[in-house]
DNA sequence: CATGAATGAGGATTCATTCAT
DNA sequence: GATGAATGAATCCTCATTCAT
């Protein structure tokens, strides 16, 4: 059990929010591991005991943190689909994303999710569940976008050229991490070239 | 001081394996943070106590895994350097490499290293030294094998391509983490697409 | 920071109470460094990890101390200055301060806090800024009462004066320590001899 | 018992002092609870697996060291008496005593040993008994001193002259922890008016 | 609903001591 | 005699969690 009854239900979900912000402040800050409970209760305005009506322990506020983060990828995607010409949109965008994949803003959470799940199996299903989720999500845009084009759309085609982009994605934020001084502008045009490759052929 | 001088190396040698060993278990199994010293004393039969004969703290074990890594890629770019022509040893190579980094024993320790690196300073300073250490030697390759095609050189090129080549790469880890049904073909296709287009362009 | 904030400022203060006096037992009957916080946790009445809601270290629990004597000496010496002739007041009362210095419930802690500040550079800082201000106001009274009698009170006279005084009694507490047959009655005397040539020259 | 039976026992005085010598220099350095076995051991130039050949423990150096101790302070009494006036000389050489007694070197050690006093009763029943010894040889003296000048000897006078006169040195060691920046010409000064009025009266 | 006082298990690390060689 | 590898108990401190109020 998640969560306990609670009289008003929608002072509870204010509460949970509240502890959610907070937590990601927190998280991004000091690290699942590195926040305490005392911290994230005192940037919650609440006290740590009754953080533990909200939720049932530490675990579940970092499991219903990565639910909440999906809610940003979809949004991303989002933002591709309603382009008039996704797969080209993907392309155009390059110099943001890339931009943005680089800012340590956006991966020290991804970051702290992956870590917790090579430990932590709950988080780990879920991380994985998340994941599938956008990817089906992901998979409807890219397949759309080529069938626009003609292009092969069979699974292993389509999987393998999604898998790739997002390894290309993922894979800028680890070195964002190792490498802070990124040649950014190279990078974007590598960016380009490797997008256009992956996703008109 | 990273470890204490042994009156008989050999058997100093051996103790560290065992210890290493044991650490990557525990490591794999638990996580950097989540594995005691216990923990791992138990798994490498020796007490927590003497483990600190042969490593001065728990970060100097995960550093010797961070070259024990730097090892391990110089050696990978070794075997290229020594191909006719590099370029296309990498492209034909494709499928083993992506397998490799799909292989969780691949993975499991350098993600951890990643993870670890995102909060503990001692350990990303390393880590970022060991990068620094392999771009350069990758750098190199790519810069040769550009010049036999007389292909462009020029520092914000070759970075550029050199550092996407790499998040290809790392992010493939990060996709085996989260999506343990990774479409193996059509990522070894796509992988090769991308790779030819960043490396020949 | 060297306390949490409490809300009930009463409880809190009973509590601190509460760990000074466990600890002042234990630090007699052990030390400093051979009082084990468990060991100072039981004889307070509550969890080891309690007590850092109190007390920010084991270091900040010995600071206590420091200022605990601060006061006493502060007290002290008020005493002397309130009367009408503080330096004939200081030699009138040789034998109350002479058996107050022998008695090992005075010196143990100060003994203790020496001990601690040879080694220790924090309590060391600490102890020797108590050891400036309580010297400030003994001097001040020492300057006044050498004016009434129109002795020296140039810096070199002032301050060693002061500081042998000082040695007297201070050094009192380690021969109590050494000898636990201190003749009492002989060294009232010998006090008196001492102070009268150092105070009235 | 606190040592093994030697083959030859020559030897083992030799090694035995080996492991004093080193063994002053560690405590000085980090204190009778800083110093390492193993510290002392590299001082000592042999393992320190082998040091328990000679002491039963770590507490039976200290306890050896301590004892040691008394020839130094013996020293300084027989230096004393060979005086033709050893009152006088004691006056005389104020200036070389408070000096020698500023001197950390001096302090450091008798410091270290009154405070491991207070938690090991070993080493406080030998440290009194080494006092004791100390006094006696010290109240001898001043009996010769005072009977030559016709000056009272009676028990009381003796022991009480004889304890406040070491307090006062004893306390000077204090001071010189407390404040580094002691007024040292003020301090002979003032001494010397202490010792007149003690020794003389 | 809300607090924060209180717990206690668990963490890394150190070090005196033992003992096989 | 001599070594140093090996042990394991003990240390301070942190923090998720519980519960009386």
């Amino acid at each position: 059990m998640t969560e306990k009854r609670h009289i008003d239900p929608e002072r509870a979900a204010t509460r949970r929010r509240q502890v959610l912000d907070a937590a990601a402040t927190c998280f991004r800050r000091s690290g699942f591991h590195g926040a305490s409970m005392s911290e994230i209760s005192k940037a919650a305005g609440m006290s740590a005991g009754h953080i533990y009506n909200y939720f049932a322990s530490k675990d579940a506020i970092i499991a219903a943190f990565v639910e909440d983060n999906v809610a940003r990828v979809m949004e991303l995607i989002g933002n591709i689909e309603s382009q008039a010409d996704p797969l080209q949109a993907i392309v155009d965008d390059v110099e943001t994303s890339v931009r943005n994949n680089i800012d340590p803003e956006h991966w020290a959470l991804p970051l702290e999710i992956f870590a917790e799940s090579s430990r932590n199996p709950v988080i780990a299903a879920l991380s994985q569940d998340a994941d599938r989720r956008t990817r089906a999500r992901f998979r409807a845009l890219l397949k759309a976008g080529r069938e626009k084009y003609g292009l092969a759309v069979d699974d292993n085609t389509l999987d393998g050229r999604m898998e790739t982009v997002i390894s290309l994605f993922q894979g800028l934020q680890l070195r964002a991490l190792h490498n802070p001084g990124l040649p950014i502008p190279g990078m974007i045009d590598s960016f380009r070239i490797a997008l256009k490759a992956l996703l008109f052929n």
